[in-house]
DNA sequence: TATGAATGAGAGTTCATTCAT
DNA sequence: AATGAATGAACTCTCATTCAT
């Protein structure tokens, strides 16, 4: 509608967050093969000058994204895990991260792996040892306050990494369906199964 | 007189089958984002020309190449399975996804299904719905004749198909690391967890 | 005039030859910088694609270009010197070295030895220590058959191409003018002081 | 209270003085074409907006750079040369100009002539010209002391130019290599041959 | 049926210049 | 006087597709 925005300047972090913002709704979109630089300068509303003289370039910008995307939905509900009883703490978890609203969220984090946005390995392996050892650390507490039974926390935490990366890759698929709700339940019956734990929220 | 002969002129089919034998091959090296049309038709020995003569795009090549290539692989596996007891036919599918060989089977896999090389859903669907099948009737078979327990059949086959794919992609990322005996001996604890069955090998 | 001059296929070894026939005029109007595949493309008649279907890229071009240029010019002068008599060769290639012709040799071969076209140097030290050669054998031959009188062919030879290299810079340069024919009397003027030589044609 | 102290302000002829102290090394290093407005911003300390504020554009720093840089190797060079007997002015010149330390000068002055970086000719005359005027004055006035004989003292110099240029151009080439003594042996060698002089340090 | 030269849109990146602050 | 964010045209190169041979 308007003419013409007229270039409103910011700050170099103020316009990177600017444009970080407008990214995950893309790659949802379109995915990161179909995203390039002119299609993140339009949705940004910027010139792709601006972007290359913000970030050094395109994988940059879809590695930022995605690494800020992660932290801003994981480090709250990992925070909230933790003021949870080991068993509760848990089932957040993991039915958070199979809610409905993480769909872009996995859709990023598996096209960006997959393309090799990251070089270093860093994030990645922050990523996922990170979880699995959260998960892990969850399980142990559980056993040590008697609220959970298991005798190999360690592969159960594996296990549990791979099924919701299974059960969102379904998801994500489309084929065969899978709601949000199934996904979650079938987590927690896997959870049930090698804990010996009962649904929190099924008391 | 040419000292290049004449490459021979093959019915269409003959000639299809030809170009998508190579392909695996190049895709497990490359990834399908680093295969072009001209690799193939190098890999293939023909002309891009040829190519496009016999299929009406990369698309279609990709495409007939995955289905082709996850139907010599699970076929004769399906009827292996069908001989044996519906237990140990299980396990052999489970173990068998995971094992050494398999890895260019998911790479291709992944890779296509991400780049949306389908663009029909005939294909996953066949694939997934079929794969969810065969295991959900081997679950009822050894829930029928007694050597397994399980309260939910078509559940406990979601999960299944779930952990395998997870742990395949973990194996295919490689953070953390996890060798295929690794894999095949969570899928066997989640399967003796889920339908009481002890591990055929265990015994 | 033509609406569309219709897409002329032609083998791989004349596109490259027609493409290669069009850069030094272009060279020499605009600069090697001011020289883009898209000029290129323009002034050969064919597209963008075109080009880098049948070269690497618009380095190999000009590399290829004055490689090419220069061995057209330079071949069958030293030929044509070689029939000659010592003395008449050497101021046969000294003189054609000069002549209003050259001009886009030169600038062509100023430019692309500043641009850095060559990575290897190969082609350099070809020219110019080939060159280099050629004059100080004509320099010995005339020594040997005493229409040359010279201590130190050598450096005379040395000194011949620095001198040439430089007549030809100021020429290219424009600063002051400098006719073909003053430079071509410069050389002789030079030659005759270092071999005690008068000029052939000044006879 | 800002911890970056503000840049201090500066009449326009210090601040221009200032950046055109930071070009030359830049150049030296990277070459014309490789040197940009960010890379000289950087240099001289200051933010891109200050040079287009106080230059034209970035030619115009370069342009006046070289300027600057020639006329402060020169002139006192050109001084020294008129406190000495012609012949020995002459000589000095001469061999300054290729000493080791002028590669830079060379550089710079020979990527600035072919980048054009002068639109106007008035640089380029009042060098070459200007430079081709001294050498032909002090070879004048060597004939007039008796210490020189030349027949053609405007010819002799335009000589000494172009073999000065050549000599220096394939120094900075480094094929075939030729050190700085090599180079001012042979220049002194052509102006014994042309003015009958002999080495003012072979005496 | 087979070829491979030709195409051109589109990719990411560079960079001198502009101009609001 | 000084800044540095913003711009957009131009660059080279890629590549699936087209089509004359």
């Amino acid at each position: 509608m308007s003419a013409r925005p007229a270039r409103r300047r910011q700050p170099t972090e103020v316009r990177r967050a600017m444009v970080l913002e407008a990214v995950p709704a893309l790659v949802s979109e379109r995915g990161v093969r179909g995203t390039g630089i002119r299609d993140i300068a339009a949705a940004a509303g910027v010139s792709v000058g601006t972007l290359t003289y913000h970030f050094s370039g395109v994988r940059e910008i879809l590695a930022e994204s995605l690494a800020v995307q992660l932290a801003a939905y994981y480090d709250p509900l990992r925070e909230r895990a933790a003021a949870l009883a080991p068993r509760d703490g848990l089932d957040l978890l993991l039915a958070a991260s199979l809610d409905e609203e993480t769909r872009p969220h996995w859709r990023l984090w598996f096209e960006c792996w997959q393309d090799g946005v990251w070089d270093d390995e860093r994030s990645q392996h922050e990523r996922y040892t990170g979880w699995h050892a959260v998960l892990r650390d969850l399980v142990l507490a559980g056993v040590a306050d008697g609220s959970l039974r298991c005798a190999d926390p360690d592969g159960t935490a594996a296990r549990l990494v791979a099924l919701v990366d299974g059960l969102a890759l379904q998801r994500l698929r489309g084929v065969p369906p899978m709601s949000s709700e199934q996904a979650v339940a079938h987590v927690r019956t896997a959870l049930a199964d090698w804990t010996g734990s009962s649904h929190p929220t099924g008391e």
